[in-house]
This record gives structure tokens, sequence and C-alpha cells, in this order.
RNA sequence: GGGGCGAUGGCGGAAUGGUAGACGCAGGAGACUUAAAAUCUCCCGGCUGAAAGGCUGUGAGGGUUCGACUCCCUCUCGCCCCA
């Protein structure tokens, strides 16, 4: 016995703490002999606290990362602040700080909070995406997009608050259509903003063959996000004054041509102000302005009244000669396709739709095959599948996809069309008319025009004591020291770009930047680059499947191509953890009530204890209920586990072998595997319940001869290495209480032995029709007869076979033995 | 409307097509204690039985199989994503 003290984590948690921060036995050495493991969790926005999502996400992680660490990786586990972004605005005009000072305040305390959960984090390596000697790479980042024409100005639509006199992110207009601030119906205003090119990247971007094991749920919602139709575009014509124009069309259904009843544009399309009749054009202009308050998920939404007006003009289907009316609806998006669409309402639901509220005439000219014939006046939906095409002049009787690659000819040779694919991807806006972000680095001279700061000039810095406008408007905008500048070129009087950049710019390369963290001379080394990336496993919530893990991918790519990057794919393993929910199985929120702060239950059990309930709640895609009652479990266990080691561990043990040291010595070995395995495939839950079943064993011989034996201080040796993943504290102290100098967490990961996993004997069930009658202990190598007369011999089997005829006996090795029987 | 995931004791959950409910919470009984807390021991799906045991049971209904929580079909409900 080596100790009676009870255990307190307050004490050995902090001790520990700062033990391996003075040893650094966490920072990744970029010099070492051992194979490198990139171990990745996405960094925290720094709202102040680290709240029970984050515990939930990073414990299982950092239980990972402790794990291929003494599996023998040498393992990068790095963290920072995604610290650009609204709030930080908000705090400022709200309470008078100055956003930087808010953030830095907040970092600080997560930082207190992060070291808490006793995480292998390598501190050295952080990054916070709001100083400048992080953003003066990001913008330069932006200047290598816009040297290879990836970064480009035009004018985009944006949420406008007419009330601010601002443009406001998705996130400031609520649900109803209004801003959060003020209150105003925000519209939608046409802006010079800057947008990167992932357009062009989108069939790169289709292709996951370079990523090893990602979410397959995942990839289809990129696939859907980028939205892939092969179709064609047919250009229609109309007389506008005295000239002949072309308006082109995307369509996946070029079969359907004949079909087109009438012709609908977008209500922002160009087209619309030069065709309106006169007769048309109030009518006409209250639409547009209608249309322009409404959000694309409103006038998506497939259950909303179709809408629209007629514009008075005609355009002629290019295939048929056929004169169509053009109207605009607001279920045509300027921003897919050309904005314009062919209606052709017997075979798509939308048009059907909106015929039918309108009138337009009805024609079929795709009929299946077992269709009798019908008058589509009668029908109550389009019919959308493919079929043979009739109605349609001479290419009557053409089936199914050789319709649309015939139709697709036609239109090619005519010159009036061609093939092409469309994506539903659109490029990236990343114009932020905000002050909490990285600067765009370009000025506007009035001689030069557009014109990239030279990368020596950089950072472009954020000035840091601004005065807010109530409205919430940009402070930039009214800084005229940031603002005037000088022109690169001619030296002349320039003006800045006053827009910052998205966030998500920030957090699409912080994981490269971590590989190199303090460079100074280049956003990271190409020998630090090569050492480290891609990431080996990234864990993050799958609320960023889309947006952050495609742009993400779409900047490797890119950044590849450029010669900056020897891979591209960022992630090559992904992992999305689930939610943590209040006691009510809710989403924790304020309003609800039902929010739990973690730190409460870290100061009054311990981060070990917290940590591993985490990952007791459930498998860790999954999710779960907080509920606190449960918490008291997991500290039992770790309290058992501190009893049982201090009561237990003898430093002279018996090395006599025993049938009962054996059998010891046999359950170390299948819990060795049983926990491997678990780990590996982040299985933290079961895990911890072979460790819980391991240490109820042990207890329970705990007063046996056995105790003393060798077999069994290698099981609690054993006990605690293979703990130290989930509670790397108290392991530590054990580790150190049980005599040992160096820390456990540099321990090599204990080994099994397949055939020590193995039992002698096992109990063989005994089926009757399916049904469990009997249960036998047997040798492990019992021959199948030697089942099958044990079996039938049985006395208890005997009585439920009765008169009733053998028909079969099923032996499946090592588990049981079915006999099938039939009463005669 | 389309797609995906899920439904197992009072609760969280566990089960390569092969003993359903591991592990834990809550609950019950007992030990220790002046008492309580802590700790320890035992019990704990339902029905039935003194017990041994029997019957039944993984959202509902069907199917495949010697054998189904697991595979297939239909349905109900819940969550997520897209519309």
């Amino acid at each position: 016995m080596i100790t009676r003290t009870k255990f307190d984590p307050k004490e050995i948690e902090s001790k520990w703490q700062t033990k391996w921060e003075a040893d650094h036995i966490y920072n990744a050495s970029d010099e070492s002999s051992k194979p490198n493991f990139y171990n990745l969790v996405m960094f925290p926005y720094p709202s102040g606290d680290l709240h029970m999502g984050h515990w939930y996400n990073y414990s299982p992680f950092d239980t990972y990362g402790r794990f291929k660490r003494m599996q023998g990786y040498n393992v990068m586990q790095p963290i920072g602040f995604d610290a650009f972004g609204l709030p930080a605005e908000n705090a400022a005009i709200k309470r008078g700080i100055q956003a930087r000072t808010w953030t830095l305040a907040n970092i600080e305390n997560m930082r207190k909070q992060l070291r808490a959960m006793g995480a292998q984090w390598d501190w050295q390596r952080e990054v916070i995406t709001c100083l400048p000697d992080y953003y003066q790479w990001t913008q330069w980042l932006f200047l290598q997009f816009y040297k290879k024409g990836l970064a480009y100005r035009t004018k985009a639509p944006a949420n406008w608050c007419p009330g601010c006199n601002t443009t406001l992110a998705n996130e400031q207009v609520l649900a109803d259509g209004t801003c959060e601030r003020c209150g105003s119906l925000v519209e939608r205003r046409e802006i010079d903003q800057w947008l990167l090119k992932i357009s062009s990247y989108a069939e790169r971007l289709l292709d996951f063959s370079e990523v090893t094991d990602w979410p397959e749920k995942t990839i289809t919602m990129q696939r859907n996000w980028i939205g892939r139709s092969e179709g064609a575009e047919v250009r229609f014509t109309s007389t506008i004054g005295d000239k002949q124009e072309e308006i082109p069309v995307f369509t996946t259904r070029p079969d359907t041509i004949y079909g087109v009843t009438f012709f609908v544009l977008a209500p922002e399309h160009p087209w619309v102000n030069k065709i309106t009749t006169p007769e048309q054009r109030a009518e006409v202009n209250a639409y547009v302005e209608q249309a322009r308050r409404m959000t694309e998920i409103e006038r998506m939404s497939s259950d909303k009244e179709k809408s629209g007006v007629f514009t008075g003009a005609y355009v002629t289907n290019p295939v048929s000669g056929e004169k169509t009316p053009v109207w605009i609806a607001d279920y045509v998006l300027m921003s897919y396709g050309s904005g314009a669409i062919m209606g052709v309402p017997a075979h798509d639901q939308r048009d059907f739709a909106f015929a039918r509220k309108f009138g337009i005439p009805i024609r079929e000219v795709i009929r299946a095959e077992e269709d009798e014939v019908s008058d589509p006046a009668t029908w109550s939906e389009a019919k959308e599948a493919l079929g043979v095409m009739v109605n349609s002049g001479p290419f009557d009787g053409t089936p199914g996809e050789e319709a649309k690659a015939r139709i697709i000819q036609f239109i090619e040779e005519k010159g009036i069309g061609h093939s092409t694919i469309n994506y539903r991807l659109r490029d990236w806006l990343i114009s932020r008319q905000r002050y909490w972000g990285a600067p765009i680095p370009i000025v506007y001279c009035a001689e030069h025009g557009t014109v990239p700061v030279p990368e020596d000039q950089l950072p472009v810095k954020l000035p840091e004591n601004v005065q807010f406008k109530a409205t919430g408007e940009s402070p930039l905008r009214y800084e005229p020291e940031f603002l005037n500048t000088t022109c690169p070129i001619c030296g002349g009087p320039a003006t800045r770009e006053a827009d910052t950049m998205d966030t998500f710019i920030d957090s699409s390369w912080y994981y490269l930047r971590y590989a190199d963290a303090h460079n100074s001379e280049e956003a990271w080394s190409q020998e630090k680059m090569e050492k480290w990336l891609p990431v080996d496993q990234y864990v993050g919530g799958v609320e960023h499947a889309i947006l952050h893990l495609l742009y993400a991918r779409f900047f490797v790519k890119a950044l590849h191509d450029m010669g900056h990057l020897n891979f591209d794919e960022p992630f090559k393993r992904l992992f999305h953890q689930g939610m943590v929910l209040g006691s009510d199985g809710q989403k924790m929120s304020k309003s609800r009530g039902n929010v739990e702060a973690p730190d409460k239950y870290v100061d009054k059990y311990g981060a070990d204890t917290v940590r591993c309930y985490m990952m007791f709640i459930g498998p860790f895609e999954a999710g779960g209920l907080f509920r606190a009652d449960n918490l008291e479990g997991v500290w039992r266990f770790l309290n058992r586990v501190w009893s049982l080691v201090g009561e237990t561990w003898v430093n002279k043990p018996d090395t006599r072998e025993t049938s009962e040291s054996k059998a010891i010595e046999r359950l170390r070995h299948k819990t060795i595997k049983r926990v491997t395995e678990d780990l590996s495939h982040f299985r933290f839950n079961t895990a911890l319940a072979a460790l819980m079943e391991f240490n109820n064993v042990l207890i329970k011989q705990q007063r046996d001869a056995v105790a003393q034996s060798q077999a069994y201080r290698d099981a609690l040796q054993t006990l605690l290495q293979l703990l130290a993943p989930f509670a790397p504290h108290i392991a530590e102290e054990l580790w150190h209480q049980t005599g040992h100098a160096n820390s456990i967490h540099t321990t090599e990961w204990p080994a099994y032995v397949e055939e020590m996993t193995r039992d002698d004997i096992f109990t063989l069930v005994v089926q009757i029709n399916g049904k469990v009658r009997e249960r036998i202990e047997v040798a492990a190598d019992i021959s199948e007869e030697e089942v099958r007369t044990l079996a039938l011999n049985n006395e208890r089997v005997q009585s439920f076979i009765g008169q009733a005829s053998v028909q079969k006996v099923i032996y499946i090795p090592g588990r049981l033995v079915n006999i099938v029987i039939r009463n005669n």
C-alpha cells in the first residue's frame, strides 16, 4: 500500500498542468524521428467562454491525440482563435470598448479554460486571426488570388438596411427579413463587391478521390451545394427596337423545347426594362420592387403561391419558331443559370404551377410509353420523367436521352445554342462592409484605377482605436488616416478599399499557418508545410460541412495550382462530432434556460471527470444529453481507480504464475485490445466501459492473494496507461505515486498479444429452435462432434426434445449450437 | 416536397446475422455509522412462479433465415440537410 489520501482533482490537476507546460511535453517537434501526426480540431470563436459544446468536442479529440502520441507518433495538436467577426463590433458599440480589447480579453479567459481541460495543446503554435502577424498573410493570400484572376470586383446584390444606411451580413437579417438592429425591412441592392472565383473550381471540388475518410453525408452535401447539372444553353430571340437580340436560357431538358408555352425572366434581369411594353410597365415595376424585398429562400420556397407579371413582350423559340409571351416571376433567380428560363408547364412542376395560376396553355411533348393519351388540362401535376417526344415536329418518336442529344445536335448545327454544364455554386462574395476583419489590400487611384497593395507593404493595418457609428456602419469609412493613401504606382493620392474580408477567409488557411506559426518572412515555409500537411485528422461540427470545408478545399486547390502547396486536399480524415443537448433534449440556449456551464462541474469534480463524462455520454458522432446526475458515475469510477491503485500497489510482486494470475493477464490483454480498437474508431464511450469493467474485476480481487502477483501489478500499470488519454491528470499522479519518474504521457501504448486475448474455455449456448435452453462451459478447442454429443445428451436438452425428431444441428464455433427439432 | 439519420428498461446507452439490455445513472433492500454523507454487498424490462423455470419483449406490421435490434418491404414518429 502506498497511499490512503483522498483523490483531490484540484490539487493534482493544476500541479500537472504546470509541470507539463514547463517540460514542453506537448510542443510538437519539427525535427522528430517519429512519424508526424497532425491532429486538428476546428478553432473556436473567442466569445469569452468555453461552453459545454467545446468540452464535448475537445475532450474526445484530445483523448484521440494523446492515444496517437502514446502509439509513437509525433503529434501536433495546435489551438488558436478565429478572432475576427461581428460580435466584437457589437460589443464595441454596446459597451464602448474597442473590438480588439474585447477580443483579446476573451482570448485570455478562454486560454485559461482551455488549459484547465488538461489537453495537450501546443501553445507555441497558437494563431489569432485578428493580429497583424496573421492577417498580413491573409492579405498576402488575397493578392495571390488577385494575381491569378481569382479575385475580382463586380456589382453584386447585398443586404441593405435603409434605416442604418449600411449593408448587413446574412446573420444580421432576421428570419422575417428585417434588420436586427433597427427593424427596417432589408432590401437587396447592387453594390461593388469583391468575389473569389470558386466557381471555376466547381468541377475539381466535386472530386473527392484524394480524401481517405470523410463522412459520405458531407461529401453528398458538398456535391449538392455545387449542384452540377448537364444540359444546354439555348438562345431565344426577340426584336428590341429595330434590332434582333438573343437571350440565352439554361435547361436540363432540351427535349422538352417544343413544350415551351411561356418564357420567364428574373425580376432583376437587365432585359426587363428593355422589353416591357408601355401598357405593362407600371405593373412590372411594382412587381420588381416587391421581389427586391424578398430573400432568395422566400422566393424559392416551393409551397409559396406562384406570382408573376406579363411584360407584354414575346420571344421566339429558335427550334419551333413559335412566339411565346415573356413574363417576370420571382421563382426565377438571377443568380442561377442566365436568370431566364423557358417555361415548359407539362414537364416541370414549378412551370406547371405557374401556368395553372395564370391560365397559360400546357402542351404535352414527352410521353411515357405506357401512358394513355390524355388532356394536360386534366393533369394534377407535371410529368417530369423522360419519355418519347410527341407534338415536336420532326423529332416525334425520339426516346429519352437520345431526344436530349438530338435537340442539342440540332441547336449546335443551327448555331442557336450548345450543350453545357451549369453549376449551382456561385462565386464567393468576400467583401464585408465591416470594420473587424482583415482589410482588403487594394487602393483606388484616379490615374491607375484598382491597384493591389505591394506585398512588401503588408500588412494593411486595421486602425485600432475607432469611433463607432450608432447605426453600426463600418467606422473604416470615416477614418481618413486609413482611407487616404498614395498610389503604389504613381505616388499620387489614392483611397483604400474600406471593405474587409469575410472571416471564412481567415479560417480557410489557419491550419496551414499552424505548421509554421511564427514565420515573419512568409505565410509558411515549404519545408514545414511538407513536414506537417495535409492534416491527418480533422474534427469539427457538421454545421461546417458546406461552407468552411468547401472554402478550405478551394483555397488548397488554388494554392496548389499556384505552386504554394504540394497537396490538393487539406483534410485527409474528417470526423463530425454530435451536438450536446440540454437535459431536456433540446439544444442549449439562453431562451430555453437549459444552458449548463462546464466550469461549475470542472470546479466540483475536476477536468478528468468532466472529460470522461463527455466521452461516456454516448457515441461521439451522435451527441447526447448533458445530465449532471450522470457525472457521478465517472467520478466514482475515477475514485475507485484512485483507491484501488493506492491500496493495492506492491513494490515486490510475487512472480509465480497461478491460474488466477493467468486469468488477470488474459484480461489485461483483452482490455488493451478493446480500448485500442475502440479508440482507433472514435468509440470513446465503449472504451471507457471496458476500462470500468477492468477496474471492477481488479477491485473484486483486491483482497485476494492474486493481488500480490506480478500479473496484478502489471494490470494496474496497464490500467493507468490506458486511462491516461482519457483522464490525464489522475493517471499521471498515480503513475508517479507508483514509483515512476517519467511522465505517463511519454510512455508507449501497451501492446497486446492476440493469443492472450482468447480464453481456453467458453460458455456454449445451446438453443432449441432458436431459443436458449442451456449453457455449458466447454474447452475452447472443442470439436463439433463433441459439441453435438454434449448438447444432445444434456439432460435439459433431452427433456425439451422429448419425442420430437432432430432435423438439423447448427454449430457456430466458440458461440452456440442450435438444435432444430420437429414434433412428430 | 426530395434526401439522409435515428427509434432498445424509469434514464443515457451496449450488442462481426448467433446468450438483448454490457457499462453507467436513477430506484429498492441490506452492511458500516449515534445519525447522515461517503463507501461496500445484493436486486433491478414486463407477466407468471415459493423456487427452478416458463412465457413475452428492441416504434408498428409483414418478409428472408436454423436463428433478426441487426438484412429486405410498408407504415408511424423524431432530428438534420436541401428545396
